[in-house]
RNA sequence: GAGCCUGUAGCUCAACGGCAGAGCGCCACACUGUGGAUGUGGAUGUUGAGGGUUCGAAACCCUUCAGGCUCCCCA
């Protein structure tokens, strides 16, 4: 008895349906991007682990990629972000490219950790960035492709919501607070756990971390203040921006959204589901100054975000907003009447197929009830039966399953009628 | 890396030491040239895997694999 090979743990299988899903988010980003003038491209999906370990935590890297000596013995892994790798791209062209640079990009990525609701290790991840420039209005145009990206899938205002905040209005408050640039880290950390800790144990933490009490009733009304936007010039150019960009209901300031990431420099912001059971961001991203001069470019800028297709997809299918799955992409199925018939049916098939239309043929003869019922499960909206009184006479029957009405024309009309009813329908 | 929970028919689940079941789905027929509906009948399991306890294990114990929930982490 051969023994079952189970699939490596958190990786997964793309059956038809979810494949349909992969493919409705890869065209929904892609029309997003694409809508506001971003490039496609991609880097490599295997990446030496210098790349990372230049700028992540080394213990990181090294527990959380997949990591591996190829055969000459160097130590490579497989990607688990794209910003180095694109910042690397940038950097090698960085006297020929016209900036602002726009680039997307939709691929595979690997981490290893614990699978769980929403985090797998192998997921497809979308990632959009735009160099060279450093505006609020630049952060306020990504903020907003993600935006019309959650509209175009058919989340609404109250369904999904991008939070936004900046990191150096946080510094600003950190500083007013005498809070010391050695102890910022341990703040942001502490800031980012305090939706999923009780607020005592919270308080307690926090002033574990060597913070006095002073400081923290400080840091309670900096991030309960949601007016605090308005000291920064930065968040009051980029609110006004995406009013302005039709997308401002999508959009709420919050003090408390701080990203753990360590290159980001100005606006960050993340999206996350307000009603459903996944508590993960659905996006995330912000703005990064010094990236470029880690791989050895020039200083250049950059804001972009990245989407995991986990969580999306979990959150749409909470929603019901998963795209209608069709079984087959074919909407024409020709029957076959019997071992007689069957090269007829193949010829008509054929020269449907020669005119451009998706046909399926059932493989072998069978009961027409059985055809007709494969026919609906695979939800085709035609079916086209060659029987004998039909080849006598030079004539096809073309049913509409739709609405149940089946006509018998000749031969020669039989295309033209079909791609009517597909066009109508 | 740590703790807890769950694995039974294709799917959702029941049986909780004593004959492995239901609903849905699937197949056939009613309907031998026509789908969705209805009715009747039918098939399906090494109870995730391996070991142990017991007269007897899906159930109890150990190991292992997979999934889930926390912690950690989330580039």
């Amino acid at each position: 008895m051969a023994s079952k090979i189970n699939t490596v743990k958190g990786t997964r299988e793309f059956y038809p349906e979810e494949m349909a899903l992969r493919n409705y988010l890869y065209e929904k980003v892609g029309v997003a991007a694409r809508s506001f003038g971003y490039q496609e491209y991609d880097g490599p999906f295997i990446e030496p682990i210098d790349l990372y370990a230049a700028k992540s935590g080394e213990e990181l890297v090294k527990k959380q990629s997949f990591t591996f000596e190829d055969r000459g013995g160097d130590l490579v892994t497989l990607r688990p972000e794209l910003t180095p790798s694109l910042a690397r791209m940038i950097a090698a062209k960085q006297g020929e490219l016209t900036f602002p640079a726009r680039w997307w990009s939709f691929g595979p990525f690997w981490r290893y950790e614990q699978p769980q609701k929403g985090r797998t290790r192998e997921f497809f991840q979308w990632n959009i960035d735009m160099l060279g420039v450093s505006s609020p209005e630049a952060d306020a145009e990504l903020i907003a492709v993600g935006a019309n990206f959650l509209r175009s899938v058919r989340l609404d205002p109250q369904q999904a919501t991008i939070y936004v905040n900046n990191r150096r209005l946080m510094d600003a408050e950190f500083d007013a607070l005498k809070i010391p640039s050695e102890k910022r880290m341990d703040v942001s950390n502490l800031v980012d756990r305090r939706t999923k800790m009780e607020p005592a144990k919270w308080d307690a933490y926090a002033l574990e971390l060597a913070l006095d009490q002073t400081q923290l009733n400080g840091l309670k009304d900096v991030l309960g203040n949601l007016d605090l936007w308005k000291k920064s010039d930065e968040l009051v150019r980029l609110f006004a921006t995406l009013e302005a960009l039709g997308v401002k209901e999508y959009v709420k300031f919050d003090p408390n959204i701080m990203r753990g990431i360590l290159y980001y420099t100005g606006t960050v912001f993340e999206a996350f589901d307000n009603s459903g059971s996944v508590k993960r961001a659905i996006l995330g991203g912000g703005r990064y100054d010094n990236l470029l001069e880690d791989v050895g470019g020039q200083p250049l800028s950059g804001v972009g975000f990245a989407m995991g297709d986990v969580v999306m997809g979990i959150v749409l299918q909470e929603k019901g907003l998963l795209p209608e799955f069709i079984p087959s992409p074919a909407p024409v199925l020709v029957t076959i009447f019997d071992e007689t018939l069957i090269r007829d049916s193949y010829a008509l098939a054929a020269e449907f197929r020669n005119a451009g239309l998706n046909v399926l043929c059932y493989p072998e003869p069978a009961k027409l009830q059985k055809q007709f019922k494969f026919a609906d499960k695979m939800k085709a909206r035609i079916v086209v039966t060659l029987g004998p009184d039909e080849v006598a006479k030079g004539l096809v029957a073309v049913k509409n399953l739709v609405n149940s009405e089946q006509v018998t024309v000749k031969r020669d009309a039989a295309l033209e009628l079909i791609k009517g009813l597909l066009a109508g329908a």
